[in-house]
DNA sequence: TTGAGTGCAAAAGCTTTGCATTCGT
DNA sequence: ACGAATGCAAAGCTTTTGCACTCAA
């Protein structure tokens, strides 16, 4: 990615254009590992030793109400971000929480379901695939 | 739902039949409205005013292991259960939370998907929907 | 009888909040 | 210069863990 799309980017957004705020969103557009809040404050922090979480925590905050990235629910325990916004869906290993992005075109045209209470409004959907990865499978075999 | 029932699939997994676990099972059993560990603690607390925040979160832990329950993502923040384990999707208020069931037979017959990591099983699959419910809805117009 | 289940309390883990300082615009 | 963004610390909230007692089988 380009650094200049993205201050191209955050300047749509309004956002303010520093350092930390690239390091991370570049961090989570480049990877499709889907990490934690903590897992890009341990990877952001090689760069900027002096970065603090509160900073991780408040532009993910940032970049998630600007609609530049998403979070993925795997589970209670904490949040995953994904930062590519192309139609994609996901397969998690209910053993490692691995998350895999899944981008078959034919997922992305499901019909809205019936039966839906009324004056409800459905915005976008998500199909969430569960399984074992290929290590968690040999691991439990 | 009956309590012989409930007592019988107890014992069919070999858990112990306590007034507490029985309680916060059937709880889960007869609503729709996905709640909490705590909506759970709250509304169990009415009968058995002594029960442990602790019975609960185990409870919810043992039934989940064994089968008779599951758990639904829909943030971060805090767990929310299903006792409804025939298999239906949720449509999610982006706004309020709240959680409503997807009965819609067609969203059970898709196929997996392509591209998938070679060695991953899928298990199984659940759609999501996000949306604004009627309550939510009117609120912001 | 025996150990799973329960209750109380403390601890842990992730995230948010408060506040003074810094820095982008 | 103004206010958003940052960093440090403390607080908050959900969930887990430790431990002794109870009760279902």
């Amino acid at each position: 990615m380009i650094t200049e799309t993205i201050q191209q980017r955050f300047k749509d957004h309004g956002l303010k254009n520093t350092p930390q705020r690239t390091a991370i969103y570049t961090a989570l557009v480049e990877t499709t590992s889907h990490p934690t809040a903590d897992d890009l404050y341990q990877l952001v922090s090689q760069d900027y030793p002096m970065i603090s979480q509160n900073t991780v925590y408040y532009t993910l905050g940032v970049l998630q109400k600007a609609g530049l990235i998403r979070e993925v629910n795997v589970g209670h325990d904490r949040a995953r971000y994904d930062g590519n916004l192309s139609p994609h869906h996901h397969l998690i290993c209910t053993s490692c929480q691995s998350i895999v992005d899944v981008m078959d075109e034919r997922l992305n045209e499901l019909s809205f379901p019936n039966g839906i209470p009324s004056g409800f409004t459905i915005t976008d959907y998500q199909v969430e695939f569960r399984g074992y990865c290929k290590a968690c499978r040999s691991k439990t075999a």
